[in-house]
RNA sequence: GCCCGGAUGGUGAAAUCGGCAGACACAGCGGACUUAAAAUCCGCAGACCUUAACCGGUCGUGGGGGUUCAAGUCCCCCUCCGGGCACCA
C-alpha cells in the first residue's frame, strides 16, 4: 500500500460528492456555455508576437438556412476537435467562422413570406449562431465573424473586382450561356452538374446568348493545373477531379483551305484570301489519314453557307434541336451520330488531299475549334461515323512497319510508327507529332497549341440577393466611350449598395432592374447620364477569399492587412464536403493566384491541407426532407446533449467515410459520458487533493498502479499519434473507453486504496484533457470539479510516457503451418531463441507436434512465431 | 465507356509495416439489483460440426486464381455498390 492512499486523503469527501455524480448535460452545457459566450477572449487568436506556431483551421462557411444541418455538426466537430487538440499542443489558432450570406433562398423566402432577403438572412444566421454555440463549437466570433451580405464585406468583392477589370482579368462578353428556368439566372459551367443545375438537382439548363460578366481563370489554367502537384496534403480524388475539369489537352491547329472558295476580305481589301478551316487535333501524326472535315452544327462558316443551301439549313437547324432535346433527356453524349454533307471540300495541307466537308452532330462547337479533321481509321468516333455513311477508312499508324493487317481503328500512339503517310513513313508517332507540328509552323500552315476545357467564369447573376457589380453605362458616351458604353467605378464610389426597398418577383429580367434610384445614376467620367449594372455576382465570389477576411475581419480601409494575411497564410487544415472539389475550391485557388498577382498576397496557394469529410447517411440513403430521414442536431442535442452528438458524430466512423446516423448509437456514446463523468466526479476531490499538496513523485507503485499508468500512457500516444496524421477519431474514441472501462473495473481496488492516490489523479486528469477535444462541455466540468483553473484548451496536453507505457510480458501465437495452434506469454524483451525456446516448450504445441517434423521456424521478435512441419 | 472510392458478424466498425480477423460500440440474449419496470452493473455472443457439458474440429474478410512459412492486407481476373467525368478531337 503506497503512501498516497484513499484513506489518508479523507474517503468522507467522496462520499458526499456521490449526489454529484449523476451527469446532465442539460444542467451542464448551458451553463458553461454561457461561460464561454461572456469570455470572447477565449477562442480569440493571439498577436503574431505571441512566439507561438500558428495553425489556421477552418471549416467551409454555411449557407445560413437558419437550421443547422447533422452533416453541418459533422464537419464543424472535426474542426472543433483539431482546433482544440492545437491549442493544447501550444500553438497560435486562428478558427473562425462566418456566413455565406447571400443566395437564392433569401428571394425565395422572401416571395414566400413577404420578409426582407436582409432581414430573412441575419435572423437565420442568429438561429444557426445559438445553434452552434449549443454544439460548443470553439469560433473566435468576436474577432472573425463574416457576413458576406454586408457592404462591409462585399464592398471589398467590388474592389477587387474593379483591380480586376484593370488587370483585364474581368470583361463583358456575349455568348451562349447556361440558364437555369428556377434559378431564373444565369450559371456558371462549374455550376452545371450533368445537364442540371447545381442547386435543383432535376432542373434541366438552358442555353442563352447573353451578354455577360467573365472573369478570366483560363489566364491561370496552366497554373492551376501545374500547382496541384505542390498540393499533397489534397486528397488525390480532388486534385483529379481538378484536372479533369482543366482538361489540358496538347496539340495542333491545322489549317485546311476550302477549295474552289474564295471571298473579300470584309475590311474592303481586294486582295483575294481563300476560306480555311482551322482543325485541332492531338494527333497531327495521322494527319495522311484524314477522310473528312467535320464541323459542329454551330461553326461561323455553316452559319454562312446554310444561307444559300435550304437544304443544309434544315438539316442544320434539326441536327440543333436534336442535341437540345438529348441534352433536356440527359443523354446527350450517347445520341448516334449523324451528319450531313455540305457539298464542299477542303484540301489537307500535307498531302493535297481533297476532302469533303461535313458537318456533325457529335462535334463540339464551343471546344477546340469546332471542326476536327476525321481519321476513321485511329479514332473510334471518326470509325463510327465513317462506318455508317460509307466514307474511307485509311490505315496510317501501325504498331510497326511490317504490319500487314491491324484491326481499325488502331489508336495506339505511344509504340507505333506512321505507314503511308509520306515523308513522315517510319517515324515513331509522338516523335511525328512534333515534327509534323513543327513542318506546319514553317509552312505557315498551322501550329502548336495548347486547349483546355476549363472556360473563364460567367460571374454576372440575374438576381437581387447578391454583391451589385461595380460598373455603369455611360449613355451619351464620352471620349473613348461609346453611348451606352461600359465605365467601371473609381474606388471612391464603393460600395455599391444594395437598395434596400424593392419588390422581389418571378419575372424575368434583373430585379435591380426595377428600381429607378438604383439604375440612374450619372457617369463617374463625364458626369452625363448613366445606367448602373443591374446583375449582381455570383455567390462563389463572396466565398473565393472569405477565409483572407477572416484575418482581419473589421478592416474598414482594405480587404485584410496583407501582414495578418501572411502571418496566418495559408490555411494549415481546411475541412468539408467534396462536393466542392471543382466549384469553391477552384474559383478560390485562382482568386488566390489573382490577389498574389496584384500584390495583396505573397502565397501561391490558399489550403496547405484539405481534409473532406463523408455524408451522413440515415438508414443507408442521404438525408433528405422527401424521404422523411433528416435527424435534427436540435432534438439530438436536447435528448442526449451537444457532448454526445459531437463525440458519436466521430465515433461512429472515420471522418473520411459516410458516416449512417444511428439513434442508439447516440445513446450508447452518451451512456459512455455518463460513465466518465460518475467516475471522474467521485474521484475529483482525490485530484484536487493531490494536485494541491504535490506528493513525492517517487512513490512506491503497486502492480494496479503499474496497470492502469501503462494503459493510460498507451492511451495518450495512441491519441496524440492520431490527431498528427490519420485523424481516426473513431478509433481514439474507443481507446479511451478502453481505458475507461479499465478504471472502471479498477474502482473497487480504488476505492479499497489499491491505487495510490498520485496515480488516480493521473488519471482523472489526463483522461479529462484526452476527451476535452471532443466532449467540451462535460470535460470543462470536470476540471472545475478536480479544482482546475483556467480554460482546458489552455492546459498541455498530457506526454505519453514511454516507459509507463510499456508492457512487460506480451502474449505471442505460435502458429503451426500457418494455424494457430496457441498463445504464450514471453517477456517484453525476449530475442527470437527466447521466444522459439518457450513455444517449442510449451505443452499444447508439443502434443500438436507428435508424429511430425519441424523444417523450418520462423519468429518474428514481439509478434509471432510459425513452425513448419510435415 | 473512362477515372477514383468501397464491399469484413444481426448493425456501425477495428486490424496504421504481410504476422492471433472481428478491438470499441450498437442491437440481441442470459443473470444481478427491483414488488415490477426503467436506469445501472456482471456475463455470453462470426458461422457450422462434434459433445450431456467441457474439450475439440472445420469454414470464414464480395467471387475466382496466384505469390508467401504466413494474405482482409501484395499481384492477376471478375461481380456488385457509391462518387466523378463522359462524343473534349
Amino acid at each position: 500500500m503506497s503512501s498516497g492512499s484513499l484513506q489518508s486523503i479523507g474517503m468522507p469527501e467522496i462520499e458526499k460528492n456521490e449526489n454529484q455524480n449523476r451527469y446532465n448535460p442539460a444542467e451542464i452545457e448551458p451553463k458553461w456555455q454561457a461561460r464561454w459566450d461572456a469570455d470572447p477572449s477565449l477562442y480569440a487568436a493571439e498577436p503574431h508576437s505571441s512566439g507561438k506556431p500558428k495553425f489556421y483551421c477552418l471549416e467551409m462557411l454555411p449557407y445560413p438556412s437558419g437550421q443547422l444541418h447533422i452533416g453541418h455538426v459533422r464537419n464543424y466537430s472535426i474542426g472543433d476537435a483539431l482546433a482544440r487538440f492545437m491549442w493544447m499542443r501550444g500553438y497560435n489558432v486562428l478558427h473562425p467562422m462566418g456566413w455565406d450570406a447571400f443566395g437564392l433562398p433569401a428571394e425565395n423566402a422572401a416571395l414566400k413570406n413577404n420578409t426582407p432577403p436582409r432581414e430573412w438572412t441575419l435572423r437565420n444566421i442568429e438561429q444557426m449562431k445559438v445553434q452552434m454555440r449549443r454544439i460548443g463549437l470553439s469560433y473566435d466570433w468576436a474577432g472573425t465573424e463574416v457576413t458576406t451580405c454586408l457592404p462591409e464585406y462585399y464592398r471589398w468583392n467590388q474592389w477587387i473586382f474593379l483591380k480586376m477589370v484593370d488587370a483585364g482579368l474581368a470583361y463583358r462578353k456575349s455568348s451562349k450561356v447556361n440558364w437555369c428556368p428556377k434559378c431564373a439566372t444565369v450559371l456558371a459551367n462549374e455550376q452545371v452538374i450533368g445537364g442540371c443545375c447545381w442547386r435543383h438537382e432535376d432542373t434541366l439548363v438552358e442555353q442563352r446568348e447573353l451578354e455577360q460578366w467573365f472573369l478570366r481563370i483560363t489566364k491561370y489554367a496552366d497554373e492551376l493545373l501545374d500547382d496541384l502537384d505542390k498540393l499533397p496534403g489534397w486528397p488525390e480524388k480532388v486534385r483529379t477531379m481538378q484536372r479533369n475539369w482543366i482538361g489540358r489537352s496538347e496539340g495542333t491547329h491545322v489549317a485546311f483551305a476550302v477549295a474552289g472558295e474564295s471571298r473579300k476580305q470584309e475590311t474592303g481589301n481586294s486582295k483575294q484570301e481563300e476560306q480555311k478551316i482551322t482543325v485541332f487535333t492531338t494527333r497531327v501524326d495521322t494527319i495522311f489519314g484524314a477522310t473528312s472535315i467535320q464541323l459542329a452544327p454551330e461553326h461561323p462558316l455553316v452559319k454562312e453557307w446554310v444561307k444559300s443551301d435550304a437544304e443544309l439549313q434544315k438539316a442544320v437547324d434539326e441536327m440543333i434541336a436534336q442535341q437540345k432535346a438529348a441534352r433536356e433527356t440527359g443523354d446527350i453524349g450517347n445520341i448516334e451520330k449523324h451528319g450531313v454533307s455540305t457539298g464542299k471540300h477542303a484540301v489537307n495541307p500535307f498531302n493535297g488531299a481533297t476532302l469533303p466537308i461535313w458537318v456533325a452532330n457529335y462535334i463540339l462547337a464551343d471546344y477546340g475549334t469546332g471542326a476536327i479533321m476525321s481519321v476513321p481509321g485511329h479514332d473510334e468516333r471518326d470509325f463510327e461515323f465513317a462506318q455508317k455513311y460509307g466514307l474511307p477508312v485509311k490505315r496510317v499508324i501501325a504498331p510497326n512497319l511490317d504490319t500487314e493487317e491491324i484491326g481499325l481503328p488502331y489508336t495506339g500512339e505511344e509504340e507505333a510508327v506512321l505507314v503511308d503517310s509520306g515523308e513522315w513513313t517510319g517515324e515513331a508517332s509522338l516523335e511525328a507529332q512534333d515534327k509534323m507540328a513543327r513542318y506546319a509552323e514553317e509552312h505557315g500552315f498551322g501550329e502548336k497549341t495548347t486547349t483546355f476545357r476549363l472556360k473563364d467564369w460567367g460571374v454576372s447573376r440575374q438576381r437581387y440577393w447578391g454583391t451589385p457589380i461595380p460598373m455603369v453605362y455611360c449613355l451619351n458616351g464620352h471620349e473613348g466611350v461609346k453611348p451606352g458604353g461600359v465605365v467601371a467605378l473609381p474606388e471612391s464610389a464603393l460600395p455599391v449598395l444594395l437598395p434596400e426597398k424593392i419588390e422581389i418577383t418571378q419575372e424575368g429580367g434583373s430585379p435591380l432592374g426595377k428600381v429607378p434610384e438604383f439604375v440612374n445614376t450619372t457617369c463617374p467620367v463625364c458626369g452625363g447620364p448613366a445606367r448602373r449594372e443591374t446583375d449582381t455576382m455570383d455567390t462563389f465570389v463572396d466565398s473565393s477569399w472569405y477565409f483572407y477576411r477572416y484575418t482581419d475581419a473589421k478592416n474598414a480601409t482594405a480587404p485584410f492587412d496583407s501582414d495578418k494575411v501572411n502571418y496566418w497564410f495559408p490555411i494549415d487544415q481546411y475541412i468539408g464536403g467534396v462536393e466542392h472539389a471543382i466549384l469553391h475550391l477552384i474559383y478560390s485557388r485562382f482568386w488566390t493566384k489573382v490577389m498574389r498577382d496584384l500584390g495583396l498576397i505573397k502565397n501561391d496557394e490558399p489550403v496547405e491541407r484539405l481534409f473532406t469529410q463523408g455524408m451522413v447517411i440515415k438508414d443507408g440513403a442521404k438525408m433528405s426532407k422527401s424521404k422523411g430521414n433528416v435527424v435534427s442536431p436540435d432534438e439530438m442535442i436536447s435528448r442526449f446533449g451537444a457532448d454526445a452528438a459531437r463525440t458519436y458524430a466521430l465515433f461512429a466512423a472515420p471522418p473520411d467515410r459516410d458516416l449512417d446516423w444511428q439513434e442508439d448509437g447516440v445513446a450508447g456514446v452518451s451512456r459512455f459520458l455518463a460513465r466518465v463523468y460518475r467516475l471522474t466526479s467521485k474521484f475529483a476531490p482525490v485530484v484536487q487533493e493531490v494536485e494541491q499538496t504535490s506528493p513525492a513523485a517517487n512513490a512506491v507503485r503497486s502492480p494496479a498502479d503499474v496497470a492502469l499508468l501503462r494503459t493510460l500512457h498507451q492511451t495518450i500516444a495512441k491519441i496524440t499519434e492520431d490527431f498528427s496524421g490519420r485523424w481516426h477519431f473513431n478509433t481514439c474514441i474507443a481507446a479511451i473507453m478502453i481505458l475507461v472501462n479499465e478504471v472502471s473495473t479498477a474502482e473497487p481496488a480504488m476505492d479499497a486504496g489499491e491505487v495510490s492516490a498520485a496515480t488516480i489523479a493521473e488519471i482523472f486528469h489526463s483522461l479529462v484533457l484526452l476527451l476535452a477535444p471532443f466532449a467540451p462541455f462535460m470535460t470543462a466540468e470536470l476540471w472545475e470539479q478536480m479544482g482546475g483553473e483556467g480554460a482546458l484548451l489552455r492546459q498541455p496536453w498530457p506526454e505519453a510516457d514511454a516507459e509507463l507505457a510499456r508492457e512487460s510480458e506480451i502474449e505471442i501465437p505460435v502458429q503451426i503451418n500457418g494455424k494457430l495452434a496457441n498463445v504464450v506469454k514471453v517477456s517484453a524483451e525476449s530475442d527470437e531463441e527466447a521466444i522459439k525456446a518457450v513455444a517449442l516448450a510449451d505443452e499444447k504445441v508439443i502434443a500438436r507436434l507428435v508424429g511430425k517434423t519441424v523444417v523450418k521456424i520462423i519468429v518474428v521478435k514481439g509478434r509471432m512465431v510459425n513452425l513448419v512441419v510435415k
